[in-house]
DNA sequence: ACGCTTATTGGAAGCGCTTCCAATGCATCT
DNA sequence: AGATGCATTGGAAGCGCTTCCAATAAGCGT
């Protein structure tokens, strides 16, 4: 049907720069001892063909796949907006673009029967040489292990503490974060407060809580100074336990949560009552996801670079891969976060 | 360094199940001729092994990648919270896996300069048998054809027209959307109006504005009764232009976006200036995306079953891949969509 | 000048699979 | 019964590349 032309293969390049496959080869693969003369006639000969190495061949031939494999928990039917997935994925296809990777996203919801098999499947199944973590899987020990015995490298993003011992990571200091936003509602002056969680075994999202405590603890502040709630990232989790944080006998005069979406859903609930934002109640998020910006008033909250992290989380992979990276023990990045401070907080 | 156990191979198959090799390949693919017992000891075999064919050499050998290209344009750092294309991947990556193929995700920013070629490059380079065109890429004529001169099969999702003609399509019917949106404002009894347009370009978003003007000749009212600018579909540019729609001399009482996140935009700047909506102003947006159920109050908007028309879009795809579909001309899948009335909207 | 190391090239094999085609067995037809 | 057809199986070749190892050319010390 399409009159497609064959596509040139190595063959074709060698014949055409006049020298043998093995040669071509080295210099595609910019393989040492090969001298100036011959590289360049090579090159021009991929050039004047407009060659490409068909990567399946070089794979089965190499044994190196060059795919990675990206996956995600977060069920899209009650989670359709999820910004930190996407980031990281746009940073990860972004550092594969440059390394010369591809990626294979895989959506996992947390809710499948056989979620381990089903990332196990992917990766034997498509040879990846590299898996990406996000949470809650970057806690997964069970996976992690699995995936390393099957010979597949394997990096966490913003794992909550369990990851950090099996494999290679990545992520922001969540408990600083936390304690972070807890000091400058502290600063403002609030006193009381209610406290929104994530959805259980997201592990560096409880760290969040962590630090906030910390920071109470700081200033003297226990247990009778906050209630905390557990949502499930969602915005709908966030209206749907607002007013049992408002209600509380506590009467917090800020509201802290663990994502942007929870904190909208907060806003929204806050604003149903009739609340005055922020002179009734102050509330924060954690992210600084598009959401923070789009709500009003504007939401104050702690900015994480996610795209960085996918972006990291390549290059943590690829090194380890290439062999660039060779520690004995798994190494973990640090990325920066900070507050940023907007007009869903005020003195309380 | 890992102690991986070598992979089996469809020979170690062969030699446990003891037929040919030839014979395990047909089971695995579905090939006719096998007797059951045959088969039957095969996939025993499959199992116990736990094989999985290797993609890659299969691919070598059949000359079959079973690879596809998802190419989308929204540029991340100017539109972040792009829920559309998210979407769209999420339902091809959904397709992809109950069919058996894999999707690379491609990202290429239309002001990249050499943008066709990137694309290209992939699609080569990669040997990927398929493309899926998101808007405005869908009405990228110079692209369909050169990726049809590769022998890659195309599907455009929601081409405004221009892509229709070359390649496979799946939309919905955005001028019937943009006309059931305009006669729900009319029946409101609005009659004056402004229009939020999207990028240029995106010539499926246009046909949004000319159903709108459709509803409207049809009670008499032409171009004296609307005024229409032109956003980028972003949060950002609703903010930026609404006041210029809002001051218009035609005083418009109702404001139909494009899109939901510059709807988002028009409606936080509505509050900025202190408008009671739906009260003194009606808003709409186009999508449905879920920052439409997110900003207060909640956006009339028009839904669109956007992971639906991902799904479609692979299911498209690989019918022509398989020859299931093999219709001459391109097809093209019109899928609902509908008016969902919230708070943004309410009589003139 | 001669053997020896070092840089540069090529030949051959084979990665794991599918394709094409030949070979076998067996029921069916005249 | 012999020819004919079909269903079922296997042998061989080869997809496009990289790896291993041998071969050659060049550079060097003494």
């Amino acid at each position: 049907m399409a009159l497609t032309a064959k596509k040139p293969t190595i063959d074709d390049v060698a014949r055409r720069s006049g020298v043998a496959r093995v040669t071509v080869s080295r210099v595609l693969n910019g393989g040492p001892n090969v001298s100036d003369a011959v590289r360049a006639k090579v090159i021009r000969a991929v050039e004047e063909l407009d060659y490409k190495v068909n990567p399946q061949a070089r794979s089965l031939a190499g044994g190196a796949s060059r795919l990675l494999a990206f996956v995600f928990a977060s069920d899209p039917e009650n989670e359709p907006n999820s910004y930190y997935e996407s980031a990281l994925e746009l940073g990860a296809l972004r550092a594969c673009l440059a390394l010369g990777y591809q990626v294979l996203i895989q959506n996992v919801p947390q809710s499948m029967p056989d979620r381990q098999k089903r990332v196990l499947d992917l990766i034997t199944s498509q040879r990846c040489e590299g898996l990406i973590l996000s949470p809650p899987y970057s806690d997964d020990i069970a996976l992690i292990d699995a995936a390393l015995a099957q010979g597949c490298r394997v990096v966490a993003v913003s794992p909550g503490g369990a990851g950090c011992g099996k494999a290679d990571g990545v992520g922001i200091d969540d408990e600083a974060g936390g304690y972070d936003m807890a000091r400058e509602l502290l600063r403002l002056g609030h006193r009381r407060f209610g406290f929104l969680a994530g959805l259980e075994g997201h592990l560096s999202a409880d760290r969040r809580l962590e630090g906030f405590k910390r920071a109470l603890a700081e200033q003297g502040l226990g247990s009778e100074a906050y209630v905390a709630l557990r949502g499930d990232f969602t915005f709908r989790s966030g209206t749907r336990l607002a007013p049992e944080l408002l209600d509380h006998r506590l009467r917090p005069t800020a509201l802290v949560c663990a994502n942007d979406d929870m904190a909208a859903g907060v806003l929204s609930a806050a604003h149903a009552r009739g609340l005055r934002i922020p002179a009734d109640l102050s509330i924060t998020g954690f992210d600084d996801a598009p959401v923070a910006g789009i709500v009003w008033p504007p939401l104050t909250t702690v900015h994480q670079p996610v795209k960085d992290l996918g972006q990291r989380a390549v290059e943590l992979l690829v090194a380890r891969l290439t062999g660039a990276n060779s520690a004995p023990g798994p190494v973990f990045e640090l990325l920066d976060h900070a507050v940023v401070s907007r007009q869903t907080t005020a003195p309380s």
